[in-house]
DNA sequence: GTGGTCTAGACCACC
DNA sequence: GTGGTCTAGACCACG
């Protein structure tokens, strides 16, 4: 579904978070449908449960999956998306980051406006409205 | 300068780093230009001085500064802007968090777009081609 | 593994990155393989374990090494040697010194050909083709 | 006479010893000859005289000059080479580092040796046997 | 005065 | 257990 890199900086249970958004959006798996359990996605990533057992727990917090006792982990079917003040500060740091960054890279405005929107197109169903 | 939250998951001298960039970005330090000393700065802000100081050797190993022995440390006059491979694959990385990030705000690709053409505004010069 | 001399100008953190760096090239340390942990060397050198995470950050950034998170540090399996041309020349001044002193020395020209062509032959695995 | 580079890491004295010494090998300045005075020097090069002063003692200590008070600073005209074993071991280390560094920037033993009989050749009179 | 190194000891996140 | 960050306080070389 997603690569994982030990090496990373990236904590691995941010990259398995990230990872299961990224395949949601982009329609690689469905709301309502059932992520692997938790013991299945560690087996088959080579990886720690505690650390799976930890992504998923933060994917439910911030509502992305609901989990039903006995059941599993599911894709949300009613997403709401919410921005308030505090997240939206940390993205335009992010961004800012990006943005000086690029500037140290010798990146010019436009050649970096050009690689964010190929990376939106990626990410296919960011420009729908119906999302779930 | 710049301020610096304690609180943030970001390391300080992180923090540091980015703030000294950005403000070269925006012309508030010119190139050639004496960055305050390890412990002005320390004092300047109540950080312990290791600190600052590792900010600032990030920031020599990355070009973005000399020191001078017995000076100080100054922005480097003749940055040269360099982009591999790796460091591309990185900012992608981190844009497309930030895009999955502002997807699950309910953020829409022309408002997002907008957010990332104000941040550039903002850094000032960052369009221009006198680059220090 | 390799002896830290704490009376020299060259400082404890490099006599550590040298002395790792030697021993991979001498093959005491194979790619692939985990380094002791920040704390397990500091013991046993009596070193504070500040000083050796300087030391591994900085093999790290040369990537000689790469950590896994809460695993340890770990010789890089696919090292890629660089040389650009700022390398070479700071490479060239060392050697210049070098033959300096050894004229100042008494030290003629093949006597201190056999002296670096011992050194070599010392650092086994200098000839060969699989560097790791 | 030679370049002061106030950024690098090894002192601006040492600098100043290493090239003093470059030029006399190279027979830039011959044994007897006057050396400029350290005021001069230090107006010449826009350097702290007490930087100067102190490259002039060390080359003093060295043997390498002799001060005749109220005349000046010379090239010593009776230079007589000695190797002890300390500096011999020195002598090693500072070239094993360099091969080691050669090592990481994938240069084989062939593509060394050359870079090292280059810089040999360029000082010239160092494979002569009339060393004053 | 400047930056550079080192120690001691603490706290934290991650696996 | 691992590495990463931070503070406090010390000493040193350099200009």
């Amino acid at each position: 579904m997603f690569n994982i890199d030990a090496t990373s900086s990236t904590p691995i249970y941010e990259q398995i978070i990230d990872g299961v958004k990224e395949a949601i959006i982009k329609g690689l798996i469905e709301p309502g449908e059932k992520l692997p359990s938790v013991r299945e996605l560690a087996r088959m990533m080579t990886i720690n449960p505690n650390t799976i057992q930890k992504a998923y727990q933060e994917l439910e917090r911030q509502k992305v999956t609901v989990t039903v006792r006995g059941k599993g982990t599911f894709v949300s079917e009613d997403y709401k998306p919410r921005k308030d003040e505090e997240k939206m500060e940390e993205l335009r740091e992010l961004f800012k980051k990006g943005i000086i960054d690029a500037y140290y890279m010798g990146i010019d405005k436009e050649e970096l406006l050009k690689i964010i929107k190929e990376l939106i197109s990626e990410l296919e169903g960011f420009d729908k409205d119906d999302r779930g």
